[in-house]
DNA sequence: GTACAACTTAGAGTGTACTCTAAGTCAAGA
DNA sequence: TCTTGACTTAGAGTACACTCTAAGTTGTAC
C-alpha cells in the first residue's frame, strides 16, 4: 500500500533535481532516506510530502538555514507546536508583504506601459 | 533647480549600497554618471529614477542580465518602445503568476496552522 | 595646514543555493 | 555474461549578485 520512489522518481514527481534531493539530504532539511541493499535511496510517501512543502517554502523565499529551523523544531516533537505555528505566521506575514510589494509595482508598470502608449502615438503622427 | 547628490546621498535616498551602485554602473546599468573636477560621482534626478526604476525591478525577480537588455533597449532609442513594451508586460506576466503562486502558498500555510490549532486542543486535554 | 572622513579605482572575496565530477557499484535486458 | 544506464559518495565547481579591500586622492572642519 505504502508507495515507494527511486530518487528519479521523486525528482520528476516534485521538479526538485536529483542533485539538490541529496543536497537536501545533506544538510538535514530531510531526515535520513530509506536505502536499498544497494544502498540506493528508497522515498517513501512522507518524505515526498516533505519535498513538496520545503519546495514551497523555498519558493516563497525561505532560506535553507530558516528550514533547517523549521525542521529542526519538527524533530524535537509536539513541544514545538507553537513554535512551529509561530514560524509559519512570520512567513505568512512576509508572504502577504511580498504580495504586497509585487502589486505596487504592477502599477508602476502599467503606468510606464501607458506612458509608452503615449510615446507611440505621439511617434506615429 | 537640477538637484545633484553624491553617492552617498543617492545610497541614502534609494536604499541601494555605495558598493551596488558602482557596481550597477560597472555593468552598464547606469550610464557613466557624471563626475566633479576631483572624480566624485555627482548622481541627477534622471539617474535617481533610474536606480529606484531598477529596484523594483529587481525586487520583482528581475536578472540582473534582463535589465542590461532592458536598458540597451532603451539606449538605442525610439526604435525599440515596442519591445520594451513588450518586455514590460511579460515581466508584468510574471510578477501576476508569482502572485499567485504567493497566494496559493498562503491558503496552504493556513491549513497547515489550522491542523497546528487542532493539534494544540488535541494535546492540551 | 593638518586631521579625517568621503571619495576613487581595479580587482579580489563572499554567501547562497545549488550543480557537477570522478570513481566506483548495482540492476535489468539481450 | 555483457552492456548500459541509474545509482552511490565525497568533494569540487559554478552562477549570481553583490560586497569588500588596498592603495591612493580629495574636501572640509578646526
Amino acid at each position: 500500500m505504502e508507495d515507494i520512489f527511486t530518487i528519479a522518481q521523486v525528482a520528476a514527481l516534485t521538479g526538485v533535481s536529483i542533485h539538490t534531493l541529496r543536497y537536501y539530504e545533506r544538510v538535514g532539511l530531510l531526515d535520513r532516506v530509506d536505502r536499498a541493499n544497494s544502498g540506493h535511496r528508497r522515498y517513501g510517501e512522507a518524505d515526498v510530502n516533505r519535498i513538496n512543502f520545503l519546495k514551497r517554502l523555498r519558493k516563497t523565499g525561505m532560506s535553507i538555514s530558516e528550514m533547517q529551523r523549521f525542521v529542526a523544531l519538527y524533530r524535537a516533537g509536539d513541544d514545538t507546536l507553537s513554535e512551529r505555528r509561530a514560524m509559519l505566521e512570520d512567513h505568512r506575514r512576509a508572504i502577504q508583504a511580498q504580495i504586497a510589494d509585487l502589486q505596487e509595482i504592477i502599477a508602476f508598470i502599467d503606468d510606464k506601459i501607458a506612458t509608452y502608449d503615449e510615446q507611440e502615438r505621439i511617434n506615429s503622427r
